[in-house]
DNA sequence: GCGCATTGCGCAATCGATGTAGCAAGCAAT
DNA sequence: ATTGCTTGCTACATCGATTGCGCAATGCGC
């Protein structure tokens, strides 16, 4: 272990050239610096004969520019994040640059201790994803003229790009609307998960509510529950429930979904398919579960496209972009 | 964007002392170079007040270490890997180690291309999760004189750490064993998904026997169906079947069992629960699904722990760990 | 045989942090 | 007064790659 590794120097010694050779030709740069393809060749050989591996530590100090982009992750425990996660890397790469993803655990703490961490390795720019606080990130990096960008949850001090809740939570809840009235269900209609605070959950609401105004019903305000996203929160939240259980649920995300799914199976009213549900998010076997009438499937690619535009952009200014999902529905 | 930096250089002007001085009193290594409290604090001071932020790339080309751990992950798109990706975060912080996972789509030049790269950034280890070829990684590895590490899928060349696959799967097939014996149901069982050039799915199929050998029952050697992991291959082979259904299925991981649902559903046989089943890997959703008897959990906690033992030791000679699964069985 | 352009390459400064070696001041013991 | 020790700090070389500048050699036209 830990032998010294090989060098420019050592590979300029071998190749019988020097130092600045060795760098350009293996930076790539060595056409625009005149190196004869004989020489590069030859340094070609011996930098693979010696596994030589550049060390991008030594590169990126000197260099302006570090070619990594940061990314801090709230949790990797759904489709949505896994597939943000996977979609970022994929362009990143495309894009040349390295990925570095790091998971906050949705610790408002931790989120700050990533993102100066990432300025410390000296990255281009950070795509926050789902923050608490956005802006406190944005200032960090500002601070650091580091380019920086909201995802999924917006900011007002840099560029976000995110679904368009508001709408998606509207379509939804149609659908459960439109399933009500087919098979003559009247009573009202109950919105779970999420925490008003946060922004998504505020437009999703706004969207659920939006729905029954368009129709000109009134939602019994009683039956918004924003108990937080947590499994167990929805669950305790579904088993204290005084009034009357509601004809069909908006459920607010898939994690949600899960204390959901399990009140529902505990109660026996899973299998049965009595009570119809809509959830924003998705997932495959969510997707299969009795009674889901439609999921609102986030969309990821087109979301990161828009990220990494914004990317290449020079300025970084605030703007805002929304994102329409993708609805799937069940039969 | 993109101001000067400020550096060393600048807080020793500007707390009136020398750059040597404010490095040890930045790298916390003040106490041991007998820095006085007085200088310390000035220098934290004014390195508050400019927003210093310490230049890691300057730091790890200076020192041996680099104290960054890489992994390489095959997806995000799966509970599992999800578990691991997180766990190996909060591990590696907790160890004062820098994290960077890089997913390599189980893409096997992608991999190769992905443990250059970390070795580029002279990480300290890399952990191969799910690689198709770890002994390849390992490889690179040794010649940079970085330690390596596989998870889930051994190799020969690294200390390994996977499931005990074999017990695990033997398990399952007891708990659908005796499922069948208390409905009734004695035809053949199904083994479905993995590659068995695939070393857990080889353990796996070799539990499963196992378990039939056992019980003096020999299973129909043309019902075990490895075609892949994707849900579509499940799919595919499961609506070409030939023979009569079988009775009882063991479905090798929850990627493949997404195609295993889409199939018991589409023949309407999942609401039914007619089709008892289990399944290596766990998912909160497919534990709820109907005829699901019982999940291999891996535990991740305790790989990862193990992982990280192996990591702080000094040498790094093949070795192989087996960790139990934890069962979920569901009523 | 002279001037000028082009080609191919090397020199040396630089990026920012680290740590060894060494120096000056202060104090105590002899 | 001298020696020896501690304290608190500074100077400087170093890690490995990049890059502006400059220099020698060659080709070409006249």
């Amino acid at each position: 272990m830990s032998k010294r590794r090989t060098t420019i120097y050592d590979l300029a010694t071998l190749a019988d050239t020097s130092p600045s050779v060795v760098s350009a030709v293996m930076s790539g740069s060595w056409k625009k610096r005149r190196i004869s393809e004989k020489t590069a060749d030859r340094v070609f050989k011996v930098a693979e004969e010696n596994g030589y591996s550049r060390n991008i530590q030594a590169s990126v100090l000197r260099s302006a520019r570090s070619n990594i982009v940061g990314m801090i992750l709230p949790k990797y425990d759904n489709r949505y994040f896994g597939a943000i996660a996977e979609a970022f890397e994929t362009r990143a790469r495309e894009a040349g640059l390295f990925p570095v993803i790091t998971c906050a655990q949705r610790d408002p703490d931790l989120e700050i201790a990533a993102a100066r961490e990432l300025v410390s390795y000296r990255v281009d720019a950070i795509i926050a994803t789902g923050a608490t606080d956005p802006d406190r990130i944005t200032g960090i990096c500002k601070d650091a003229g580091v380019k920086s960008f909201n995802l999924d949850l917006p900011g007002a001090l840099a560029p976000s790009v995110l679904s368009d809740n508001e709408d998606g939570a509207r379509t939804l809840t149609d659908i459960l609307l439109d399933h009500c009235a087919a098979t003559g269900r009247s009573g009202p209609l109950m919105f779970i998960g999420g925490r008003v605070a946060d922004h998504n959950t505020a437009a999703r609401i706004e969207g659920f509510r939006q729905a029954h105004r368009d129709r000109g019903l009134t939602e019994a305000t009683d039956l918004i529950l924003p108990c937080g996203y947590a499994p167990e929160k929805a669950y305790a939240a579904l088993m204290s429930l005084k009034a009357s259980t509601p004809q069909a649920i908006f459920v607010n995300s898939t994690i949600t979904l899960e204390g959901v799914i399990r009140w529902l199976s505990e109660t026996d009213r899973l299998m049965k398919g009595e009570l119809p549900f809509v959830c924003f998010d998705w997932d495959p076997f969510g997707a299969l579960l009795p009674g889901n009438l439609a999921m609102a499937r986030q969309d990821v690619p087109k979301m990161m496209s828009v990220v990494f535009d914004l990317l290449s952009e020079e300025q970084n200014t605030p703007s805002k972009v929304l994102v329409p999902c993708l609805m799937e529905r069940f039969p």
